[in-house]
DNA sequence: GCGACAG
DNA sequence: ATCTTGTCGC
């Protein structure tokens, strides 16, 4: 009987130890506050694939707190580096930052769909994208990356701690969108931190599982996709 | 050695 | 992420 393996080829040792370095140096750049002020603007952002090595990111703009979309923008490039838990950012962030250049109107923070610290070096793609931008960012995720953490109750609102499962650090909270939806996973990026991270996923919320600046940017990839092919 | 593993 | 049909529950 053959074992289980995973597809795909198997990841370069050494490229690995050259980002894991890279993610290292960049933490320690990562600040944790609450904004200055109150966002006139929020911005969300996404990524697709409309082929496999080609990458389209998107940036929506919406007015805060009506959540009126203002501007929606997109770039799309070849991509090189394979997808590898843990260094989704490397292969994300380039298209990324090209896309965020595009936006006449510069939003006051930037809720990324991914992870802002919950993350094993606490470098997830919403602290990266923070550092390279010098913006505040957090991140909402659909799935977990890293850290335990209990169950929030069923209803919407509910909410519990993402701990590491070493340090025992608080490193993002799981909050219930929904009634009865998986939960998201919400942790500061950049010049951000969890209370703020998780007030203004709270403060986007209108009756979907997604939060609408990540809600909206996920609609608008899968739109701009089918101009692109 | 055995699981876990964002998008 | 992406490929994909029908199906269960509110």
């Amino acid at each position: 009987m053959a074992y289980y393996r995973p597809p795909g080829p198997p990841p370069d040792p050494v490229l690995v130890k050259s980002l894991t370095q890279q993610q290292h140096d960049m933490r320690q750049r990562v600040r944790h506050e609450p904004l200055a002020h109150e966002p006139r603007l929020i911005a969300g952002c996404d990524s697709s694939f409309p082929t496999p090595d080609t990458i389209l990111s998107v940036f929506v703009v919406l007015k805060f707190p009506s959540l009126e979309l203002v501007e929606k923008v997109y770039n799309y490039g070849p991509v090189d580096m394979p997808y590898m838990p843990g260094f989704l950012s490397f292969r994300e962030a380039p298209n990324v930052i090209h896309t965020f250049a595009k936006l006449q109107n510069k939003p006051d923070i930037i809720m990324v769909d991914g992870h802002g610290i919950a993350h094993p070096r606490r470098m997830g793609i919403a602290a990266h994208l923070g550092v390279l931008l010098d913006m505040p960012t957090f991140g909402v995720a659909k799935q977990k990356l890293t850290g335990a953490f209990e169950e929030p109750g069923i209803t919407r609102g509910s909410i519990t701690e993402l701990l590491d499962t070493k340090s025992g650090e608080v490193i993002g909270e799981v909050i219930r969108s929904k009634d009865k939806v998986l939960p998201l996973f919400v942790s500061p990026g950049h010049r951000c931190d969890q209370a703020t991270a998780t007030r203004l996923t709270l403060a986007c919320l209108r009756g979907y599982k997604l939060p609408e600046p990540t809600r909206l940017a996920d609609h608008w990839a899968e739109e701009f996709k089918k101009e692109v092919r």
